[in-house]
DNA sequence: TGTCAACCTTATTTCGAAAATTGCCTCCCA
DNA sequence: TGGGAGGCAATTTTCGAAATAAGGTTGACA
């Protein structure tokens, strides 16, 4: 087959990395929440046919971080503040329910790969020091590592994934709200050091307040509906009703669209690793 | 295209129906746990092409109902006595928190959804009358309608869709360890009914406690392990790393085997309604 | 008789193009 | 001026065949 390039030293089938490429783009961000995904410009930009890619797409939708319409194309799954109530509950009710189940289960060697995750958070800086308006990717990493950890020790799997797929949309809102500000009186690595220190000391109770309140802690307030999701993008059913917006006409204007929600999307540097 | 026959009055994208069928294949027992399935056999089956069924196999791969092995094909997910105790555990703490939110929740339209789904339940016997071996269709329909109007009214989405799917795969089991027998002192009717009461009647703790009864009451005791998984199909690596059995050297033996747990399985009768 | 390597068969993965669908735009006509 | 039929362009969906990978079989050699 016309493979040009050795390209791919990569590992598993084409369709699975393409998925974890889009699944990793949506949730870095770099593809805003509501945005429409062509194949076209997925295919040139990861450069496989549109075979894998709908195969990824689907499994995405799957899993809600992107929104499927039959024969109307895929989009990333757009941000709704109420909708945000709802997660937030999710995550309080099953993450502090596998906390439990952790601590419980979690004997020593459980706690050493706390430390250690919790190592490594706590020496990452939250944002970049240049620009406080970057999120530091690594403490992004550093963070859903850490509490992936937290729950690690949970026997039940099923439990597990229904938390780590929360986790994961959660981190689509906090990449989002993060930009309306509304974090200032917290202590955020207190929070952490606390759950480190109940998780260890077996402090069940203890930790599961601690933990409900480390999520609740989003930033509801601040989200103000309609200051999300791609605007200039053609406007997605499942985010209201809503009038579809009918603004210019625009004709050949379709490649140099895109209206960012905040910074510069669409960064080519985005295609990451790779290839 | 040579789409020979009309043969489509279908509703939807082929993919979308082609996910329903094998999903319903799953699900009412025409696929074995553990099954190899395969795209030609598939292919012919439900007269598509293997693009077609790749999404849906990887859609159902992402909710647990088939295991996907890269470059190796699907299986249908093996059932694991061990597995049951997690699922059951999942089962009890999110379907009670649903029903408990449904409960607080819920209006009198809920109540006469419910009374109606109740109703027609408790009209519909189990068994069929004939065959006492095999299980009514028309009450697996019913009971899963009622237990799925039971959390209707929570209002949280994803708490009702992680309880959809745990019930989804619980019927795998319970399809399968019905005929192992380890019913017998149990009145099922006499529990919907409970539940039908308590939900009307807005008694939360006994309602989350009757659901929990009801739920863990699935037989455990009788699933003894190995029992279970179509033995005889390769066997499938999630099912205990356990030695790969050599068995019957077969070697034209490829078309005529096939080895059912119980009932006639590939019971060509299958390909069930549509088409 | 036992082991290993090359081959051969079966199945999965991937591509590229044809077919079908959607939504828009234009142009005709009352 | 409105309404709508028909056509056009962009996009998604589906297929069929080529490319790859996995596993088993055969046969040579020690």
């Amino acid at each position: 087959m016309g493979r040009t390039l050795a390209a791919m030293a990569q590992t598993g089938t084409r369709a699975e990395r393409a998925y974890q490429q889009i699944r990793s783009d949506i949730l870095t961000g770099r593809f805003l929440p509501g945005q429409r995904l062509l194949f076209n410009e997925l295919g040139s930009r990861y450069g496989t046919s549109v075979g894998v890619l709908r195969e990824g797409l689907l499994r995405l939708a799957e899993q809600g971080l992107v929104i499927s319409q039959p024969q109307q194309g895929f989009h990333v799954t757009p941000v709704i503040p109420e909708d945000l109530q709802d997660l937030t509950e999710a995550r309080v009710e099953i993450e502090t329910l596998a906390f439990r189940k952790a601590m419980e289960a979690g004997d020593l060697a459980w706690e050493s790969r706390l430390v250690a995750a919790h190592h490594v958070l706590d020496g990452t800086p939250e944002l970049i020091a240049d620009d406080p308006q970057q999120v530091n990717e690594d403490w992004a990493i550093a963070h859903s590592e850490f509490h992936r950890v937290l729950l690690e020790a949970c026997p039940n799997r099923r439990l597990r994934e229904f938390a780590s797929g929360l986790r994961d949309a959660s981190e689509v809102y906090r990449r989002w709200s993060r930009h309306l500000g509304g974090e200032e009186g917290r202590d955020i690595p207190g929070e952490h050091r606390a759950l480190l220190q109940a998780a260890i000391t077996r402090d069940i109770a203890g930790g599961m307040a601690l933990l409900a309140r480390h999520i609740e802690y989003t930033p509801n307030a601040v989200l103000s509906k309609g200051q999300f999701s791609a605007e200039g993008e053609d406007d997605v059913p499942a985010a209201r009703g809503s009038a579809r917006a009918p603004s210019r006409p625009r004709a050949g204007a379709r490649a140099r669209r895109r209206t960012p929600v905040t910074g510069g999307e669409h960064n080519d540097s985005s295609s990451s690793q790779s290839r």
